[in-house]
DNA sequence: GTGTTTATCGTCAGGCAGACGACTATGATC
DNA sequence: GATCATAGTCGTCTGCCTGACGATAAACAC
């Protein structure tokens, strides 16, 4: 290894990148904020930004994640409460060719949040916006909303990758329940494996398995809430991180 | 996002360190070096380098793992053959602290082999070993071997992701068989998993499990090798790259 | 009250895994 | 060559989990 003297490494520029994905009227959703600048002027883009001199990696993505939705990441080790959204780092895109103006190496970041009222990007309302993973992967098909045009940079591919690596982590782990308010009925949980997995689960089944699954679910004493038929009872997330036998996505 | 004017942003230095494992005598074994220079001067640390400014991330391990090893990596899409290694990305740590001199944000790789002759460093024999993950995580126990001394920089924890990392992976997935030679037997694959997981499994049931999982083994025509017993039939890697359902480790 | 919606409990059959018996085919040892 | 040790391979049995689905319960809209 050469000695660290600057001449002799190229300099990189590191960023975060977010892919801060939500639940919203059955959808699986994921934060976007419209860029101002060339390149990809207009577009739609993951919200980031550079890493800081003295910031680690997490701290870094955990400030860009308040700066862009007031959320305030938690520690994966401590149980998920109040407005806490999970973040982990999800993996590091460094094509030279990514960003057409210089070396450019973004950490991206998966942060899991519960519906929240709006985005607010730096004040600015109509700059970010949650929009279906759906739409934002699958361009060109424009529907009502506007992201017709693919993604900026390599963000589709990122993007891709943090939606897959929330749907397979929901079979494994309990981590669902980031997606749900700190108490949630067995029925909201449902709609939330619904909506990532784009699939119909069978309600019996669904509440056998986290119902007797330890640590998954601890019942809230709160009894009941109305979503349209009989009350449900409330739950909030227990200690167990790990689901074992995993929840295991219907076949193809 | 500010403008891309180099003095905006604070430069990094980018490398690649790789945790490249491999089954030898019964015992999950990784690759370090000895470093030359400080800090940490003779410890022992996981090889890697910089990112050069054309290079991809994964290129740049790839190189990496080649100019250590010889091991050329192929694309996961692939099937193994010949001397080929697995190779991913494993996770990405920029710690300010982690180097004492300098910035540097460090892309791990994971690299999963099958049992190579000895590693050779830059042509140096002394200066690179395959050690047994157990020795190089729980140090100070100092047995025969000489890593009594804990890994440079954060390259223990980086060891012991990727050692994690390939521990639940080859519960749902085949990776198990980069471990493997091209052609191997059932046993030798079962040692694999014992060797990684650190456990004892029962002879009938892998047998029944691997061999009955469509896509996984598929016989290479050749009979028999010998390790002991009866001969054993020869299989290669499969197509098939998940293992639905997986292999689970048997509990604590 | 009737119908609709959602929640929750039960039942049943099939698949899979762990425990383990039995048999086979080789080399090693006497 | 008989015996033993070692591995590989095929079966059996039992218990757990899951998917399919019937049935009941508790709210709301008429």
């Amino acid at each position: 290894m050469p000695p660290y003297d600057p001449s002799t490494f190229p300099p990189f520029a590191v960023t975060v990148d977010l892919v801060v994905l939500t639940v919203r009227r059955h959808a699986l959703c994921a934060l976007v904020v419209r860029r101002g600048e060339t390149p990809f002027q207009g577009r739609w883009a993951l919200p980031g930004g550079f890493v800081r001199t003295d910031e680690d990696l997490g701290s870094a993505a955990a400030r860009e994640l308040a700066e862009e939705t007031g959320l305030c990441a938690h520690d994966p080790a401590k149980p998920a409460v109040g407005n806490g959204a999970h973040l982990e780092q999800l993996a590091t895109y460094g094509d030279p060719a990514r960003d057409p103006r210089m070396r450019v190496v973004s950490v991206a970041h998966l942060a899991l949040a519960p519906d929240l009222p709006a985005p607010r990007a730096g004040g600015d309302a109509n700059s970010a916006r949650w929009a279906p993973v759906e739409d934002l992967l699958r361009p060109g098909t424009g529907r009502e909303g506007e992201p017709a045009t693919p993604l900026a940079f390599d963000h589709a591919r990122i993007l891709a990758d943090g939606v897959e690596r929330a749907r397979s982590k929901i079979e494994y782990s309990s981590l669902a329940t980031a997606f749900c308010p700190p108490e949630f009925t067995v029925g909201e949980l449902r709609r939330v494996y619904e909506a990532v997995w784009g699939v119909v689960l069978d309600p019996r089944n669904f509440h056998r398995k986290v119902t007797g699954t330890p640590g998954f679910l601890v019942p809230s004493g709160g009894t009941t809430t109305r979503q349209g038929g009989r009350p449900a009872q409330l739950f909030r997330a227990g200690a167990a991180t790990v689901l074992n036998p995993p929840m295991l996505r219907p076949e193809v």
